[in-house]
DNA sequence: ATAATTATTTTCACTTTTAAACATTCTGTC
DNA sequence: GACAGAATGTTTAAAAGTGAAAATAATTAT
């Protein structure tokens, strides 16, 4: 993104609308240049696009959390559509807080007969759209900024259930394979989602192997598959072939699926 | 859709029903643009046409839940706007399910600091733009139709904590004082909210002395106050002195609106 | 029941906005 | 300096939005 879209973006914010011409005065651009900009800010859902000009997307308050959202979302997306095509229909699921995990919701919609447990408001409210589907909210703490729920209730909450798949995001996951996050709170729950699943499916984007958080979230040979939209690093590659992790990659050209390699 | 279509949807959604030519004039557009917004709607299953105008769909998944909620919106509004005054800062509450609570919420958005438990989704987004509030969820399962939590789960979730204030809504009350409600599984949460408040605040509009629904949640004596909008039948206001039930009644210049009988 | 009124549909003309294709400028790398 | 790639500008045809007028349908008043 651009300075020119990231001043139109906040002036969206501030005046709800405005217009084509409006920018392109502004800017001193053509209204041509301001429509590439509004189209590609449009299609990372950041603003609603109308009949000569922008105005807000539906529904966003939050300014710092919707940015971090559609960071690398194409690949967010992808990661998620693959996630969702091994969950089978009348799974029970855990799906905690993470930006990438609400991208997984969207990609569940169309499943059926789904129970899912979660400690996402927004999941929540993504999913309630489908009747087919049983939603727990696990009760805690709601965060202001994202909507996550946290706090020891939560994870009392979470330790009444079992199911099959518990569906995590995380913040990094170090070069030796150690998941971390920013956020104590969050890793108590992911923890125990992790206890309380009987597969674990970690979804990552690349970006998260070049990224450093503090909080030991435990380690990627304790999850059973990796989804990611890229090859990981040699090194964890390797960890993953050594513990037969299963690791899917959905690539940007064409879906490419590695199955674990036998360690030799 | 653009920003009008929007702002006539929102319309609807507020008043229950709107006329073609109150909306030409007020957006400054012929009648004719007001139509093919409206057909457009129309055509979406966002509202419903009417001769003259356009009011709320009858297809939308829960227009049960949309046309109670703009059901005596006026009133409710005004018994929220005055619970909300009942209100100090800081203060801990529990909010349950319900479209007078709703709205009650919402007359909430100003005040500072407060800690606010509940049981229903819409009310924790509603609260959750203001950020001097703690907002904590209770878990368990969630109802598609409006929203609300309910459940084992959730009951015992509430008994974790002790409030200030316990704001309620009801279905109905029968003449004899008995609070009623439809619902089981809501009627048990309002009673784990009621054992666990230091006071009970219940909101109802003069609709509710002149409904019968059939799960006894309690008896009005329980309460510490009761709000409304019109002064109650003699008997439930005999009762209430008796008692020492406070009485809140918010009056205001009787408003009609007519709402047409048929759907074009 | 009939006439008068009001709302709706249909059609067309006009303007603004958009998208697509291609030309141009700018920028950084080799 | 040549080149590739990205961003921007230019032109043009198509699409969308709006308003006006006439014809039709529905509602209300007499």
């Amino acid at each position: 993104m651009n300075q020119r879209q990231q001043e139109i973006l906040s002036l969206v914010q501030h005046q709800g609308f405005v217009s084509i011409e409006t920018l392109a005065q502004n800017f001193a651009v053509t209204s041509q240049t301001i429509r590439r900009d509004i189209n590609s800010l449009c299609e990372q859902e950041l603003l609603t696009r109308y009949h000569g000009g922008a105005g807000l997307s539906s529904s966003v308050e939050n300014v710092e959390y919707a940015t971090r959202q559609v960071m690398h979302l194409e690949e967010k997306q992808r990661i998620a559509k693959m996630t969702a095509a091994h969950i089978p229909d009348k799974a029970s699921i855990f799906i905690n807080i993470g930006t990438t995990t609400e991208e997984i919701a969207k990609a569940l919609q169309d499943h059926n007969g789904l129970r899912i447990i979660t400690n996402n408001l927004n999941v929540a409210a993504i999913l309630r759209s489908n009747p087919s589907f049983e939603i727990i909210m696990a009760g805690g703490v709601v965060r202001q900024r994202d909507g996550g729920i946290t706090g020891e209730a939560t994870i009392d909450f979470i330790r009444q259930f079992k199911v099959d798949f518990g569906i995590i995001g995380i913040s990094s996951i170090d070069i030796d394979g150690t998941l971390l996050d920013f956020d104590y709170h969050e890793v108590r729950v992911a923890q125990a989602i992790i206890e309380n699943s009987r597969q674990i499916f970690l979804a990552a984007d690349h970006s998260k192997f070049e990224r450093c958080a503090m909080v030991r979230l435990g380690n990627i040979t304790q999850v059973d598959a990796l989804f990611t939209d890229q090859p990981p690093p040699a090194h964890i590659a390797e960890i993953l072939a050594e513990t037969k992790v299963s690791l899917f990659t959905a690539e940007a050209d064409s879906l490419k699926i590695a199955y674990p390699t036998e360690a030799i």
